[in-house]
DNA sequence: GATGAATGAGAATTCATTCAT
DNA sequence: TATGAATGAATTCTCATTCAT
């Protein structure tokens, strides 16, 4: 009688668990061994459910990126500037699993990189949000809400590429949490700036 | 008499050397004999020149802090608000070696950031760019040039994290040139509206 | 689940392929893979059992520690002069695996004599052998067997250098068997008369 | 005009240097380069007077016999037991050059003895100082100084091995200098009573 | 399904020796 | 002679992956 399990849980389990030995040692640092333990499962486990390392680092990058889209509002719902100031403020604010996660990512993503199948999920991914942005923008300018000069499709990759460099920042230098709030204001200000109609 | 060498210059060749396969393989799937041949030499030369790999691409990393800074006009030279931003584009613009850098960057910085000692330099670095830019704010606040309201540390610190993350999406998602361009233009329009005093 | 292995019985046998190398190539020039090979098990499986070279090496010394210790009679029966020289004189021929054990001490120990660590277990065994000589003679001085002019622990030290010199030459000079039993009965008397009442 | 070097001299330097480096970093762990160093001179210079690293290591080790020889006085001098009994009491005394050779000896030689060159000339010098050890005990029977029963040869042979393996002692084992002085003592004492006459 | 022992390719690093200057 | 840069074979050790139980 085989036990029963769950598959999409123990591979959740087991991601967690390799997020966290990853966080405390690298991701290079860090063996198939060690993750199995964390995960208090055999090595030969494993890979039941991965078929290799870089399979799992690759579902957990995927299952990052999920989240993230997840956190995004429906397009519908910011139909002001206002409301897509707020959104923005809030896609720079990092959750703490985020802010842990975001050295691994970059470690693990330059090394996934070589490869091409990666590198495309990677830009699929980007182009998602940039699609996202910019019919949000899109809106807001039929809703004569912004400039109509703006081009959506740019503006959204300078968000995009603005917010990541900002959240970098944070986590790789430590940035103390009253300074980046205040950035964080500064940059939803300038944004605004940016696309509001100057006389209103 | 043994040969002489330029040991700063064979440095120099290793280093290039080393970058060229970890941009063809990923610096973590590039190992000491692939950088050895790449540069020509034997693998035990390599080590008379480095004593480790970590040590080479520290070196190389501090190198391009380096140029990164010489890149940078003397603070004195950018006394308007136009010249500040010609020099921002400029600093959006990687050169081509600069670019292939970048990926390699992440990933080594990624596993090297488990160094206390690395990630110490790394703050430095960037709290100079930070005091640079933050400097250059406040002699332009002082000829009345921009906004005086404007928090020159705060906006240093958005302006790199900024930068950082138009060109790290430049350089992992390969934005196309004419796209690029319009991004820089753009982002120097909203630099421009959030530190100008409007009602010039 | 996975094999099932002795994991003592397994060292031991590692242990033994070790020495078997050892023996015909050196310490020093015997590798990891050589004794892999010898032990016909793969260099990672070594690993497994020992978590380096200095490790099995030190566990071969120890082992042998402990196989000299267990030939020791227990003092209590040592009760006469006469038990005591037959001790000696069994201590002073090596079986046939110590012997070849002897130039792989030396080599070894010297190696591994730079510990601290390997030099204090060294010394604690040989104050162990020290101990237990001592108490023999103290034994027979009460029972007035042997002179009580004799300093125990003086004359254990001796005993004890003496006995290890003897055998190291005979294992690096390859003297031959007649000539060592000779040398053997002339060092039993002369420790007889060096230790007995003259005027019996 | 080339310089004039002494060769034999610069060999002499250079063993005292090897010497030292192995003193304090045992020999398998001491490198070419460092001996070069120690030396003041480069590498390559080395191998102008030793052409590699076991022929330094062997000539070290045979100069250290010679000296061993050295410290013995003619076997005519030796003409009485007593002074025979002065000579061992000084041979059991290393000078503090030699305390510090005898781990690296072993070191050395344990790895030496794989060489059946080495091993040959090691028995050699082992057989000479049997057979200096051997005619004085013969000269002093002849002279009725000791029993006529004893086999100069196997007591030769006992008295070489007790020797070497209280020094060994001494020098792996730190045994302090007090304690160390009266096994000397004690041991000429055994030889005394081993070899003098009773009805003295 | 689960286990963890076994594997062996491959990594970083060392170092005795050579050789161009 | 003297030098020390260059070499590359050899070494120790790691670890992703496999597989017998």
């Amino acid at each position: 009688m085989p036990k029963i399990v769950d598959k999409a849980e123990m591979r959740t389990t087991i991601i967690n668990a390799a997020l966290a030995a990853f966080v405390s040692k690298g991701f290079q640092h860090t063996s198939m061994s060690a993750i199995a333990k964390e995960a208090h499962i055999a090595k030969g486990t494993l890979y039941l459910y991965f078929h290799s390392k870089e399979e799992l680092v690759e579902v957990m990058i995927e299952n990052h990126f999920l989240s993230l889209k997840e956190k995004l509002s429906t397009p519908a719902s910011l139909d002001t500037l206002e409301k897509f100031l707020a959104q923005l403020e809030i896609a720079l604010l990092p959750t703490q699993e985020e802010e842990a996660l975001v050295p691994i990512m970059f470690e693990a993503i330059g090394s996934l990189f070589v490869s091409e199948d990666f590198s495309l999920k990677y830009k699929n991914f980007s182009n998602e949000l940039e699609e996202w942005y910019a019919n949000i923008l899109k809106e807001l300018q039929k809703k004569d809400e912004i400039l109509p000069t703006i081009n959506p499709s740019i503006f959204s990759r300078i968000l995009l590429g603005m917010t990541d460099g900002i959240i970098m920042h944070k986590c790789f230098l430590e940035i103390e949490s009253e300074s980046y709030k205040q950035m964080c204001t500064e940059i939803v200000h300038l944004v605004k700036k940016g696309l509001e109609k100057r006389d209103d």
